[in-house]
DNA sequence: TGTACATCAGTGAACGCGCGTTCACTGATGTAC
DNA sequence: TGTACATCAGTGAACGCGCGTTCACTGATGTAC
């Protein structure tokens, strides 16, 4: 029964997707190798040809959950309407449908608690996850210094994660909603707000000249 | 060895109290009910003289959990200095002293990912605390009307929640302390920031007198 | 290029282990008279 | 108030179960000559 090394590189992928869904849907402890194996097509026993234990497999498949999430966003900044791109990026990971798919989306939000107990490996793949999704915010972000877009980033993320989170808890569909507006109006409000402010208050020091003269 | 009502009522108390350490710690799935009997110095034998499954404890731990939380934060606001309620607020939830100290700590941050598959019971309770926690944030927030400050609040929980997660998560301790301080500073400058951009396109409309006069 | 042999991907049974839950038992507490 | 009995909090052994992991086995693939 020995397959071709092309194909066994295949298998390795097909168990390493899976495990990316079947993680963020069931959790890491809710889901078992067994059923794991059996979602990629396969029995338990052949694991060990690929992985070295189950832990690895959990560091490698959040790996592969942060990159989905990154192209997903990616895709979801090309595809956008009139809007900036922080407030495409803060409706795509706010909305309806990104809370009813677990395992589709972002991992933090769908394991953020087990990952604080996850080993150092799977926390360090995290952490880069999270650097490089900071980062496309980050870009999003025109008119400020690298570092501010970066730390506000940060926060947003921070924001959009949490959000998230709590909506996919709460019983009461409306409060649910109401988490998800809110999130989205202060991720994507805050910095053009910051910049309104901004000019307002410059235009205050310099007397408002357009207002002065229509006066 | 039966004891008497009083000393059963306490030892539930014990059990429930230690559930809601220990859940914290090592997650609800990381917990054995035998583990969490012997925190509560008893043989994991009597668990069920006092509930009918792990799932009714986990609810009742999580309850006790919400309130502990909740007391937390009202006694930071009876001891902050200078700064006002949800400044007082922001800096207890996203102090790293929190971030480390996962046992007495938020249980959203704590639990998050484990709450949003947990039963519906469990997800009652969580999403009651979540009113109440907000409830006492929306409270700190004055000169808004209540109904702009409880959905203000909302996106205060959800930004403090995520960030903490996020600062748990991540293996680099530098990273670790922005986020926490990236949601600080957007936490409890949002609403003074709004406050001053209110302030300052009033002025711009009414052409600010007092700068005028000076002028 | 053809042949003989080693490798190893995948199977399915089995391993020890810890889990949530059940149960017979103990003996102090609570209750009925 | 005292006595006899039922209750039941807590113990410790045992239950079935699913977990991560191991292993003997199969047979197609890869390799050495």
């Amino acid at each position: 029964m020995r397959k071709s090394k092309q194909e066994a590189a295949r298998t390795r992928e097909r168990i390493v997707e899976a495990a990316a869904l079947e993680f963020r849907r069931n959790g890491i402890g809710g889901t078992g190798l067994a059923d794991l194996m059996a979602a990629a097509g396969l029995t338990h026993g052949g694991f060990y040809r690929h992985f070295g234990s189950k832990d690895q497999l959990v560091a490698e498949a959040c790996a592969a959950a942060m990159e989905a999430g990154a192209k997903t966003s990616v895709t979801a900044l090309s595809h956008h309407g009139k809007r900036n791109g922080l407030e495409a990026l803060a409706a795509n990971y706010l909305s309806k449908s990104h809370r009813d798919d677990r395992s589709g989306g972002c991992p933090f939000a769908a394991l953020g608690s087990e990952l604080v107990r996850a080993d150092e490996k799977t926390r360090a793949v995290a952490t880069e996850g999270l650097l490089k999704y900071a980062d496309l915010i980050a870009s999003q972000l025109d008119g400020m210094r690298p570092d501010d877009a970066k730390r506000r980033a940060l926060a947003a993320l921070s924001t959009m994660v949490g959000a998230l989170i709590l909506a996919r808890i709460v019983t009461d569909p409306k409060l649910s909603a109401v988490l998800l507006r809110e999130a989205e109006k202060h991720v994507s409000a805050a910095p053009r707000r910051k910049r309104q402010l901004r000019v307002a208050l410059r235009q205050d020091d310099r007397h408002t000249p357009q207002r002065r003269r229509g006066q």
